[in-house]
DNA sequence: TGTGTAAGTAAGTGACTACTTGCATCAAAG
DNA sequence: CTTTGATGCAAGTAGTCACTTACTTACACA
């Protein structure tokens, strides 16, 4: 890790908890062990600084996607509804700040969004897919499941700290118990299994 | 409205756009049309005015309780969802700003969570009255329901202004549809109606 | 040994920030 | 008519901000 990278991982740090006004030159090459001048000649200026430092955020979010043919509903949107909620934790403080600050900087919107759509799209797929297979009962618009979903999974990731009463316990269930009820509202038969090979059907011991 | 509410409003106003660090006493001032020397005559400090400011918000939220006892829960829920929904909206600037800053002033956060805490009281509590009555089908935990509608309208409130191809279309039905879409993951008939007095069950045209 | 490059030190610039002081204005209350 | 209290104006203070200039140090490489 060079100098560079270490003055934007500095910055991405003093970006998340004191925001862009707040996130001071003198801050941030303290937090890097660097002379402030070094920023200016590395990037030029600071606004120039926290761009690249936000681009370079977004490029590690290291998620992974669901399944293409899904095969246990259950298990897999439960695993993924976990990653992308402690995805979220993780970069809670950074997220709230970067959403209060699009509104005066709108050209940094397309690198927020960059996650989220992907996951939407993702989840959005798998659940069009599940319904090919026949394995969703009730009608249903994908566009809304997967908002209540992402929608649910983010307010808890952003609020809980703040607000912990608000949420069901414990947290580590929490992303686990989201998706169920989105199963039971989509009528997925929880515990049923499904695999393109010749698997039988088996009751899983997640259920709540 | 006095002088001292008009600063107030204009202070609420700059913050919600600007950010605590952003509101500076100069464009409070201007935006209220008032003399700079005015705001440290009134409230002393900038952080004394809008903390005042802050509280002052709060406490104007117009927003109603659900029947203590469930009668129509599509209608009666769809209607409370539209209203958070649209209470959200319409503060979505402010909210944002208040949750970034609520790292760096922690005493704001009794204040930011004064409003979420009583619908979600309020809210949790009409799932157990529906419950009471025997129409809930399935097994639940009041507090996921709870936290899963209102994490959803949340999320649509704060993120379709900058992703609105991650939630569903039309905005204005978008509220109804994630409270149809958590009545059936609670197995609540839909189309249901109960009252005290003997009305009949009839159907309703809101379904989807 | 000489040269180029990345980094540091020191000092300073002009703009902005919260906040203060001193004095004038003005309308309503006594 | 006088007092009082809220407001405005002009000027200023001490501090911080992003950013610059001029010069020095350390090291790699030829």
């Amino acid at each position: 890790m060079n100098r560079r990278d270490e003055i934007l991982a500095a910055a991405a740090e003093v970006f998340a908890h004191h925001g862009f006004r707040g996130s001071t030159t003198r801050r941030i090459a303290d937090a890097a062990g660097v002379n402030e001048i070094t920023i200016f000649r590395q990037f030029g200026s600071k606004e120039a600084l926290l761009r690249e430092a936000m681009k370079h955020m977004t490029e590690s979010s290291g998620l992974v996607a669901l399944p293409e043919i899904p095969s246990d509903p259950e298990l897999e949107l439960t695993g993924w509804s976990e990653a992308y909620m402690q995805h979220l934790r993780l970069r809670s403080s950074m997220i709230r700040k970067t959403m209060s600050e699009i509104e005066e900087r709108p050209e940094w919107s397309e690198c927020a969004s960059y996650v989220p759509t992907q996951q939407s799209n993702d989840l959005c797929r798998y659940l069009l897919a599940l319904r090919k297979q026949g394995r969703i009962a009730e009608k249903f618009d994908p566009k809304t499941a997967t908002a209540m979903l992402m929608g649910a999974i983010f307010a808890d990731a952003m609020g809980r700290d703040v607000m912990p009463d608000l949420f069901p316990q414990p947290q580590a269930k929490a992303a686990q118990q989201y998706t169920l009820l989105l199963l039971r509202a989509l009528g997925v038969e929880i515990g049923s299994r499904r695999t393109t090979s010749k698997q039988t059907k088996r009751t899983k011991q997640l259920s709540a």
